[in-house]
DNA sequence: AACGAAAATGTTAGCGCTAACATTCGGAGG
DNA sequence: CCTCCGAATGTTAGCGCTAACATTTTCGTT
């Protein structure tokens, strides 16, 4: 058990290696990897000799070998707003399901909403060389297609599908339909003076405005009278005070839609404060069913959306394209659907 | 613009390299390779002919190659159980926000909970030879810890401190103190038969709820009669579930100390769905402190802790250790805070 | 027993980058 | 004008792995 002696600019440290392997187990290093990535290709007891030593000596490999070896990364990006917001960490949730077991590895990169962000991040990630990448939504800069482009890698656009066309692949749902979606819902269920209030306000939450203010108009409803947004982050707390705003400016308001469920719980709970009965007084609608929205009180009318699907959906495509394997469609998407509960 | 003609057995797949680059400026490739990565090594008007090739051609440096050659990946691995549980999803972007500015690629890897998969992963992980790791809980397996310690790499264990040693680094909090600190707090309040409900119930989980309980016990209280837990993840819902079940086998129980916020969302919703003022006839305490438990009605009694924190201590302390640089402490109890609100 | 094809294993070189040492350059000091 | 020294740049080799081709072994067939 003799260390080699290292060679005179060794720059090794004294990691175990192929060959250490190899050595040990009597053969040489291509044949060490065969019986780790591909064991039909050696014979079993030349295996069992090579896993032996493998286990003996602690051996792991090195990716960043393999790598540079085989031009490929077993890794693909995904570029995402916050990994902190819950609706992306179902979508993530999906992602990993999909890649883990087939050993892809997963890379994040948050962009917070910030389209500069975006690009830097982007030329960071490209770095890593991933085999392919998941961007969220259809609304990138110029220079970010551009680095997409020249990367010359499969790109899946998640959450949105829409008018735009996308670079590569896309999943996701139709954001102003399901504005729409809701908007005609409320009207249907007479109410007079529907509002709407939203946080963040990124270009999906921009869309399901619009859809939603669309399907008011078009019942002849004054639409942008009882509209009250702000591009700050989304939580709880800012649900609570834009309904409060909102109430002060217009007492008189029936229905309000919700950007989203933390928006809408917010403004439940500050309705519930004021003594605001839900809904007779005051209905309350959310965007994403996440999970809590079916336990709150007054539960939540919402549209559910697919979040862990997309997640998943899109990891499963990339792959499939990443393998070669036949694609029936690169535009997917994946509907909502009207959660009817208690709030409206 | 004439494509070098390849050699012979060329794996190259037409990536920019660092070589081109060089030609196109007409220096060498390693005094490329410094103008990107120790600018003031390079004369400012090679640098500026370097930076301009760079982006003519769309340089994006491999890391895979430069991991290599450096033996480092700039890489630091993290194991916590679940990416789209809200407490781990906070400690994730503390992480973040440290190493995306230093140029530290963030590599996960979700356990769901189960030792099994803790190592399966650690060995996959390893796989990527990053520079370091950050790991959740001091609970962890022989052969887990062996592979960490094989990996001779700095390793920071988060969310706990306690009796237990810590491989290396150590930055969390006492969950045993917490689960006391509620207990008296409850037991001081006047509140005579106090109970605690609980799912997932991991190593962290079990501290608290033991620490809750000898609080308990210390008063005097018959403590193990109004304990309800159950393995299932926990989630809004199911805090609702186990709340009635408490109620339908206890239902004189006037005080419960819940496992977390969401399970006293839960419980605090199926309360009101029963018409059970809160907290005159019941009293819900939960833990974590999350955003939404300042909002929800009643305002949730809880214990803070300092998730952001954690990550960003654990990652700043990995780094520093990573560029040798003195570390103070390598176990660090960040502490929690009984936050008073209405729901107790 | 000789042949040939398939299976098993080996040899060589190169993926893109940087450490370590080597050389050249530019300018201050005599 | 030469010497010397630090700054700027270059040369060489190797990080650990695998693609591509090369060789050897095995084994069924005639």
């Amino acid at each position: 058990m003799t260390q080699a002696p290292s060679k005179s600019r060794s720059r090794s440290k004294g990691r175990v290696t192929l060959s250490d392997v190899a050595q040990r187990s009597g053969v040489s290093a291509i044949t060490v990897s065969r019986a780790l990535n591909d064991p039909e290709k050696v014979s079993p007891n030349v295996r069992d000799r090579i896993e032996k030593a493998v286990s003996e000596l602690g051996y792991i490999p090195n990716r960043a070998a393999k790598s540079l070896a085989t031009n490929s990364t077993n890794t693909i990006a995904v570029v995402i707003p916050s990994i902190s917001n819950t609706v992306f960490s179902s979508v993530v949730k999906g992602i990993y399901d999909v890649c883990t077991p087939l050993n892809y590895e997963v890379l994040f990169a948050n962009t917070y909403y910030s389209i500069q962000n975006e690009e830097n991040l982007l030329s960071k990630l490209l770095t890593q060389h991933p085999d392919g990448i998941i961007v969220t939504g259809l609304d990138i800069s110029e220079r970010s297609e551009k680095l997409l482009k020249s990367a010359s890698i499969p790109v899946v656009q998640i959450m949105e599908v829409g008018q735009q066309q996308p670079i590569d692949m896309n999943v996701g749902i139709s954001h102003y339909d399901a504005g729409k979606t809701m908007g005609k819902y409320l009207v249907r269920k007479g109410y007079q003076r529907i509002g709407f209030i939203g946080a963040q306000m990124d270009f999906r939450s921009q869309r399901r405005m619009s859809g939603f203010l669309s399907a008011l108009a078009e019942a002849g409803h004054d639409s942008s009278r009882y509209v009250l947004t702000t591009p700050e982050p989304s939580t709880v707390k800012l649900g609570g005070q834009l309904i409060g705003d909102m109430l002060m400016e217009h007492p008189d308001i029936d229905a309000v839609f919700c950007n989203n469920d933390d928006i809408a719980y917010g403004a439940i709970y500050e309705c519930q404060r004021r003594h605001l009965r839900i809904p007779e007084q005051i209905a309350i609608a959310g965007f994403n069913d996440l999970d809590a929205s079916a336990c709150i009180n007054p539960s939540l009318t919402t549209i559910k959306t697919p979040l862990y699907e997309i997640g998943k959906t899109a990891a499963e495509l990339l792959i499939k394209r990443l393998k070669n394997q036949p694609i029936k469609e690169t535009q997917i998407d994946l509907g909502i659907k009207l959660q009817e509960r208690d709030s409206a």
